[in-house]
DNA sequence: TCTCTCACTTC
DNA sequence: TGAAGTGAGAG
């Protein structure tokens, strides 16, 4: 005990320490104590931050200040209840070296950068009794990490030189500032004192806990840190697996997507009418006029890729019987590899690697973390999918009474601009770059291309229903075979850092020698998956803030109505983002995507009109009928408008004139229109 | 590697 | 209801 309380002040590494939740105090002057005490601190979540710990804790730092998780809290005892204590934690460095985080474990990077101004942070309920400490969880959780080093919290003591614990300026705060990429050990002190100026003065017992060391990161480096924190943390619930999160609806939209893929694969095998297809688009259109279309991006990509599911699939049923299996009670969605023990041998590592899930490049090689469910996993965890469909996303012959159930979906976790989006341009797709449509090229490229999973190089709709032949690639997200048998749980604690090979997961490997080109993936090979390489974002996205960025990539993407920006007003805001892909709220389109409606004859009108005429997505937006009347105004115009009508222009030009009247009231009384819509 | 915004969550 | 806390994703 003497020997751990004395590795904190001497520099010895706490990685030679072990286990250890109860220490003996490291006294630095004689106390005035009129009751003898004898504190023992228990930490709380002891298991939780084992589970951390042996992957390589990182918290994440930021210039506002995150909080850590877990949370640090302890249980206090022994204290002498009548007594006041001040109770007070710090972080200091583990270690004088720099890490990074390469090949799916922590190294070594250098020495370690200078160091910040040390802080320290005092339970806000200092001073208080023993008695009061220790009839509660002492928790610290409201203890921020930063790395703005200009942060100014808290203030100033001066400790004497001979302190055993803190020598020279110490600050209190909330925040506690650190670097990045290194390495930290929290402690926690008691003191017993009732004032806090005291502190300099008095004696301090101070309490270790190895398994809180962390790294500190601006940006998460192992998935698997990230997954547990997911699993764990309340306040991340939105992107769990299971429930109604955001990766759960971006789950069900790529179902979605799917199924209308499949609609429009039977039709075009000659197995589904043109009607069936117009009414897949209705019916996803439909959804779309309804509030809150999630953000939609590279995860539909992600989850459309059965390379990728299937791997991970595939890696996680043979993680989990692997020897970590044992560890999963709580974080069953969480991936090790730490089975992997034999490290050592060529083959190993290239497995090891090979299990690697590219981080940074997994914008487009990276297995959505919607995947990374075991099998087990998926059939217990999931709420509002089945197993089967999480399996295989992209399965062959979506029935029909799937695209039910999707409808079924509420509105908000529906996503209909996707399918909208899909079947206009799978419509048009073999017809070449849409002649004759009037969509611009930016349109066609971007829009209904670029970002739309479902159009995909003809390549890529093999993913739907991968080659059964199809092996996950050496150097894909695919988990080595178990070398070995099932860690113990705190014996197998990787003891210094780095962690031994094979611990901890997967972070970028951009660049890494081994990986071969994305050119070589199955399923993502050939120009088709380079569109996704920068994913846009779909433009249907209703009531998001998001006008700015989220839309942004939508800028290019479509010839939006010349509506002017006051008219985007409520009802018709559910159709404004896909006339007006690049328009949010107060968001002014630019000049060259912004086409006249009303140019003269069958020029910029029939062309921009007869584009949007022609579009599934004007049919879906004529059929839904959850617009507002004015929307249906346009839609309708809009069909009215074919180039069909074009090439008999004179046979309806008084129609086409009526129409240019209301499109030039429309823009000369904006106001009007929007009073009359409900 | 870092910063910022976003959608989502808890409290 | 809104402040605050979360990881994802983009840049």
């Amino acid at each position: 005990m003497d020997q751990l309380v004395g590795a904190a002040e001497t520099g010895i590494p706490f990685s030679s320490l072990g286990p250890q939740a109860h220490l003996r105090p490291l006294k630095t002057m004689e106390p005035e104590e009129e009751v003898e005490d004898d504190p023992k601190v228990h930490l709380e979540a002891k298991e939780l931050w084992d589970q951390f710990h042996k992957r390589g804790t990182e918290m994440v730092i930021t210039k506002s200040g995150r909080r850590m998780f877990p949370p640090f809290k302890v249980r206090c005892s022994g204290l002498d209840k009548k007594a006041k204590y001040i109770l007070l934690m710090d972080i200091i460095a583990a270690d004088d070296c720099r890490y990074k985080f390469h090949n799916s474990r922590w190294m070594v990077a250098g020495k370690a950068d200078p160091e910040m101004p040390k802080r320290m942070y005092i339970h806000p309920d200092s001073p208080a009794t023993g008695e009061q400490w220790m009839s509660k969880v002492v928790t610290f959780h409201k203890l921020k990490l930063t790395n703005n080093i200009s942060d100014k919290h808290g203030f100033t003591l001066a400790f004497p030189s001979d302190h055993a614990t803190w020598q020279g300026n110490y600050s209190f705060g909330t925040q506690t500032i650190l670097n990045s990429m290194h390495k930290y050990q929290p402690r926690f002190h008691i003191v017993r004192a009732n004032d806090i100026l005291k502190l300099p003065y008095s004696t301090f017992r101070t309490y270790l806990f190895p398994e809180t060391e962390f790294i500190a990161v601006t940006a998460y480096q192992n998935d698997k840190i990230t997954q547990l924190k997911i699993d764990n943390n309340p306040f991340a619930k939105g992107f769990r697996d299971t429930g109604n999160g955001r990766r759960e609806k971006r789950k069900q939209l790529t179902l979605q997507s799917m199924r209308v893929f499949d609609e429009r694969h039977k039709k075009e095998n000659g197995t589904s009418d043109e009607s069936s297809s117009e009414q897949a688009a209705f019916n996803c259109f439909a959804q779309a006029s309804s509030p809150a279309v999630s953000t939609v991006g590279t995860s539909n990509l992600k989850d459309l890729c059965p390379s990728e599911g299937e791997s991970d699939a595939e890696a996680e049923s043979k993680e989990e019987h692997g020897p970590e299996a044992c560890d999963a009670a709580k974080i069953s969605t969480t991936t090790s590899e730490e089975p992997c023990r034999d490290k050592g041998s060529p083959a190993v590592k290239a497995h090891l690697f090979a299990a690697e899930r590219p981080r940074d490049s997994g914008r487009l090689d990276k297995a959505s973390p919607d995947s990374r469910h075991s099998p087990a996993t998926i059939s217990s965890s999931t709420r509002g999918l089945g197993a089967e469909e999480r399996r295989s996303p992209g399965r062959e012959g979506a029935a029909p009474a799937k695209v039910e159930e999707a409808r079924a979906l509420p509105g908000k976790e529906a996503f209909a601009p996707l399918t909208v989006q899909s079947d206009a341009a799978a419509a048009h797709l073999a017809q070449g770059p849409l002649p004759g449509l009037g969509f611009a090229p930016g349109l066609a490229g971007q829009q209904f291309f670029n970002g739309h999973p479902l159009f995909l190089h003809p390549s890529q709709f093999a993913m739907g229903a991968p080659s059964p032949a199809w092996q996950p690639p050496a150097w894909g997200p695919s988990w080595p075979p178990c070398l070995g048998p099932p860690l113990a749980s705190r014996a197998w604690i990787p003891r210094p850092w780095p962690l031994p090979r094979g611990a901890g997961t997967v972070r970028g490997v951009r660049g890494h020698p081994a990986l071969p080109p994305p050119a070589a993936r199955p399923g993502l090979s050939g120009p088709g998956h380079v569109p996704f390489r920068k994913p846009v974002p779909l433009p249907l996205h209703v009531h998001g803030r998001s006008g700015g960025r989220l839309l942004c990539g939508s800028l290019q993407l479509g010839a939006p109505p010349p509506l002017p920006q006051s008219e985007h007003h409520a009802p018709t805001a559910a159709l404004q983002p896909l006339l007006h892909p690049g328009a949010g709220p107060g968001r002014q389109q630019p000049a060259h995507h912004r086409p006249a409606l009303h140019g003269g004859g069958c020029g910029a009108l029939d062309g921009k009109v007869a584009a949007l005429a022609a579009s599934p997505a004007s049919v879906a937006v004529d059929s839904g009928s959850e617009l507002n009347s004015r929307s249906s105004t346009l839609s309708s115009s809009s069909v009215s408008l074919s180039p069909k009508l074009c090439a008999e222009k004179e046979a309806a030009t008084s129609e086409l004139q009526s129409i240019q009247r209301l499109v030039s009231g429309l823009e000369a009384k904006p106001d009007r229109s929007r009073s009359a819509s409900p």
